[in-house]
RNA sequence: GGGCGAGUGGCGAAAUCGGUACACGCACAACACUUAAAAUGUUGCAGUCGAAAGACUAUGAGGGUUCGAGUCCCUCCUCGCCCACCA
């Protein structure tokens, strides 16, 4: 048993003081690489969720290292957010104090932790320095017309008389209040013109080396429809209801308009009679919440308008309907409906008893009940019969424009980003509102933009950031007329934030710039980061939004912030839930690394299984790698305790059988070299460890060499940089090390962190001699050492001699014999 | 409802290209050491039958392709994640 924390804390504080992990910008002969890992939230907290997410990770950073690169790998804090507002508000402590103080606690369990973190490019995004800059962002993302402000729909809590950020929508419910639904409220806000760059996101993550799933997260998410717009006049007015389809080929069949209730024309097209029903209709889909109007209502409803629409195609008047099922955010905020070809639509007819007109030919028997939805042949379509959706489409809208009553359009699911947040801990918009100029953007000398110091952190009624109560923020110049005018007092999101954090970590203490293009250059993009798959269509999306951004405008070189991309798996309770402290499943790292030491946690991480799977913990494995690490251990004080080196020696055995021995650990230690690093390349932490493990187990009887002691260390250091470290310093009989004594610059360059990694002799892997598997009849029956020179008449003929092979041929000869060289040989009788 | 994954010993899991299924570890059992226990070491450990050699059965279920399937194809079941009236 060897004492983990003794040598853990010693060695952190050694490897602080040499600076060991200190990165520069440039090394001579090196090669740049940045590897990133999710920065955390401070909670206060470091929890097993983020030791699985930066163990490993460190683990694939120590390897590059040892590769040869000049490896970038930061840490920081995602600062601002709500935790900090509520802890404020709960506890009555600032939110700034009780943010820095968790980030004091988190940083020390960070250290902990024994990753190559260079602590002094730490990014944290609620410092003025940092946030001044997120700030300039959004200026340049005004200037460039990317940041607009508008009237759209938020969260709203009726109870809390407040906007609630998505996060805090639980399952279509207030946090708060798990009675209470929220609704949607129309208030102004400001946004980010994501959708400009709808086609570019799309299209850069081709390239991408990312998990296949996420990056079609990211593609649904866009979810880019093509199709077309056709306007529907009314008779007798001057208006027309345009719709976006992606099935112009059935538009023959459309035998009804749909409006969304929050549709702008529908109160002028209500007819006076139906005035009255219409109303309480809309009243009642605007008293919904989101949750009812899309999940929870099956039954679809509607209300008739009383009023007609022409369609284009064919001069028919077709009626107008209102139903909540219908998206004011999506398309045009009416549809054409087509109940023939569309279960939406058909349910909704078959309900209203609307008309259903057949116009696509499925070519098969199709059932009277369910509408037919894939292409065919168009029928009933006046000129257009005949020809198969494909076509139709095309003639159809073709035919359209010519008639200036319709177009191609694409359209896409995802929508513009609120970033407005009427909470006080984030930074602020700059923006002022001057009753003469109207909003002006304040002038980038000016930034930061301070938050103001506050006591009260609830939202202000109505909905208003704490910011509206700050004298500062309500009486303020306009920069132009200087004049009196307000400051905005809504702050930004906090993906807002975390944006482009990654930017930062390559220059974090420039003044003049986010990052200056040299160092920019000399990092990004970053080639891993590694991170949850939770953030998919959240902040991986948002991130590549800045970029390709910040790109256009001119202010980066690269299109894209995250070359590669990998996710690690979730972490359960030993229960399989999810870790709650409600459910009390909770694993405790600090706990984990005082008992065990952090070596063994973050192998131990490493060897649980697939780390893109997660699972549920079990406490009981760590013991394995407990043993492993403490058997290494023992081996190597026992080398350094008996005058080393000592080799291997049998006095028994002939010269031959050593030999063989020999040759037998020789292959394996090479092939371990390979597996290791190829493993750990590919982020296969759990076989990179057997094979580390099945290596020491066979040299452990035989007794180590010199030079294979220190391959060993090598391979192992990064899954256990702390012991390692340790016992490097003791088979190269450095005492002072051990004791902590000598200079900085000795200590760094003695420690088998600097080393590089061990290359292995392809020649020494390759075996003359296999094992060939006699299948007859695809049953394994048999195994035999042979040669690799051996040809297929050569093996054949051995094999059809051996006593075993005969008995299970029974006198019979094979009707055929499958060869696979190297490998097996299989009899089919 | 749609999309994407996954299902292998008592447990975590290997098997990366269609070629020996269960590597490595945990748990368990026996033995050694010990007055004893823990720790450590040694051995065993998918199931059935068998004294053993060995034979048969096994990768969620059922079918198919193949000399050969955990791996490929079809149907179904279960679980997980994401999206969800997107026209």
């Amino acid at each position: 048993m060897y004492d983990a924390k003794k040598i853990e804390s010693k060695w952190q504080k050694i490897w602080e003081k040499a600076k060991l992990y200190k990165t520069k910008d440039k090394v001579a002969g090196k090669k740049n690489f940045y590897h990133l890992v999710m920065f955390p939230y401070p909670s206060g907290d470091l929890h097993i969720g983020h030791w699985y997410n930066f163990a490993p990770a460190d683990v694939y950073a120590r390897l590059k290292r040892m590769q040869g690169f000049n490896v970038l790998s930061p840490i920081g804090f995602d600062a601002f957010g709500l935790p900090a507002e509520n802890a404020a508000i709960k506890n009555k402590i600032h939110p700034k104090i009780w943010t820095y103080k968790n980030i004091d606690k988190m940083r020390h369990q960070l250290k902990s932790m024994g990753n190559v973190y260079d602590f002094s490019r730490e990014v944290i995004t609620a410092d003025s320095e940092y946030y001044k800059w997120t700030q300039w962002m959004f200026l340049k993302m005004y200037e460039a017309g990317l940041a607009y402000r508008k009237k759209a729909l938020a969260n709203w809590c009726p109870k809390d008389q407040a906007i609630l950020a998505n996060e805090q929508v639980i399952d279509g419910k207030c946090w708060r209040h798990p009675d209470t639904l929220v609704i949607q409220k129309e208030i102004e806000q400001w946004m980010f013109k994501i959708t400009d760059y709808a086609e570019d996101l799309i299209d850069g993550l081709e390239k991408l080396n990312w998990p296949e799933r996420t990056k079609l997260m990211q593609k649904n998410w866009i979810g880019k429809s093509v199709g077309a717009i056709v306007q529907f006049k009314i008779p007798n007015t001057k208006y027309q209801i345009p719709v976006f389809t992606t099935r112009p080929d059935t538009l023959f069949g459309a035998t009804y308009l749909v409006l969304s209730p929050e549709h702008p024309l529908v109160e002028t097209v209500i007819a006076k009679e139906q005035k009255e029903k219409v109303r309480h209709y809309i009243t009642n889909a605007h008293l919904k919440s989101e949750l009812e109007r899309t999940v929870l209502e099956k039954e679809k409803t509607g209300i008739f308008t009383g009023a007609f629409a022409v369609n284009p195609v064919n001069g028919e008047k077709i009626p107008i309907w209102i139903s909540d099922y219908v998206l004011i955010n999506y398309g045009t905020g009416a549809i054409m409906a087509v109940p023939a070809h569309d279960e939406r639509d058909f349910e909704f007819a078959k309900k209203f008893n609307l008309s259903i007109i057949k116009v696509i030919n499925p070519g098969c028997d199709w059932p009277e009940d369910k509408p037919y939805t894939e292409g065919g042949l168009m029928v009933n379509s006046g000129e257009f019969t005949g020809l198969n959706s494909v076509d139709g489409r095309k003639k159809i809208i073709e035919w359209l424009k010519i008639k200036r009553l319709g177009d191609f359009s694409i359209q896409y699911k995802m929508r513009d980003w609120i970033i407005s947040r009427q909470r006080y801990w984030g930074a602020p918009i700059p923006i002022v509102y001057c009753k003469k100029c109207g909003i002006i953007p304040v002038s980038e000398s000016k930034l930061p933009i301070k938050l103001p110091p506050l006591k009260n952190f609830k939202p202000v009624a109505g909905g208003k950031s704490p910011l509206a109560s700050a004298k500062s923020f309500i009486n303020a110049k306009c920069p132009k007329c200087k004049g009196r005018a307000a400051r905005e007092t809504d702050t930004m999101d906090t993906f807002v934030d975390s944006s482009w954090y990654f930017l930062r970590y390559a220059d974090l203490k420039n003044k003049k710039q986010f990052a200056s293009k040299d160092k920019l250059k000399a990092w990004l993009p970053v080639d891993m980061y590694v991170g949850g798959a939770e953030h998919a269509v959240l902040h991986l999306l948002y991130s590549r939004f800045f970029v390709k951004a910040l790109k256009s405008m001119g202010h980066l070189e690269f299109t894209e912030p995250f070359t590669a991309l990998r996710h690690q798996g979730i972490i359960l309770g030993s229960d399989g839930q999810k870790m709650s402290k409600s459910r009390g499943n909770i694993v405790d790292p600090d706990e984990l690394v005082k008992k065990y030491g952090a070596d063994t946690i973050r192998m131990y991480l490493c060897f649980m299984g697939e780390y893109s799977q997660g699972g549920p913990w079990n406490s009981k494995g760590i013991l394995g790698i407990k043993r492993f690490l403490d058997r290494i251990y023992a081996k190597f004080f026992s080398l350094q305790e008996m005058s080393y080196p000592l080799r291997r020696s049998s006095s028994a055995a002939s010269r031959d059988t050593i030999l063989k021995s020999e040759e037998k650990l020789q292959r394996l230690l090479h092939q371990t070299i390979k597996k290791v690093g190829d493993d750990i390349e590919n982020l296969r932490f759990n076989t990179a460890i057997s094979a580390l493990m099945i290596l020491f187990n066979s040299i452990e009887k035989e007794n180590f060499s010199k030079d294979e002691a220190k391959i060993f260390l090598k391979l192992l250091s990064p899954f256990a940089p702390h012991l390692t470290e340790e016992l490097w310093q003791r088979i190269g009989n450095n005492p002072d090390a051990i004791k902590g004594r000598g200079y900085d610059q000795e200590r760094r360059r003695k420690s088998i962190h600097i080393e590089t990694w061990p290359e292995y002799n392809a020649k020494f892997i390759e075996e003359e001699e296999y094992e060939l598997v006699i299948q007859i009849n695809g049953k394994m029956r048999d195994k035999i050492k042979i040669s690799k020179k051996l040809e297929r008449p050569e093996v054949e003929k051995l094999i059809l001699e051996r006593e075993i092979v005969k008995k299970y041929l029974d006198g019979k000869f094979p009707q055929k014999i499958i060869f696979i060289p190297n490998r097996l040989i299989n009899l089919v009788v």
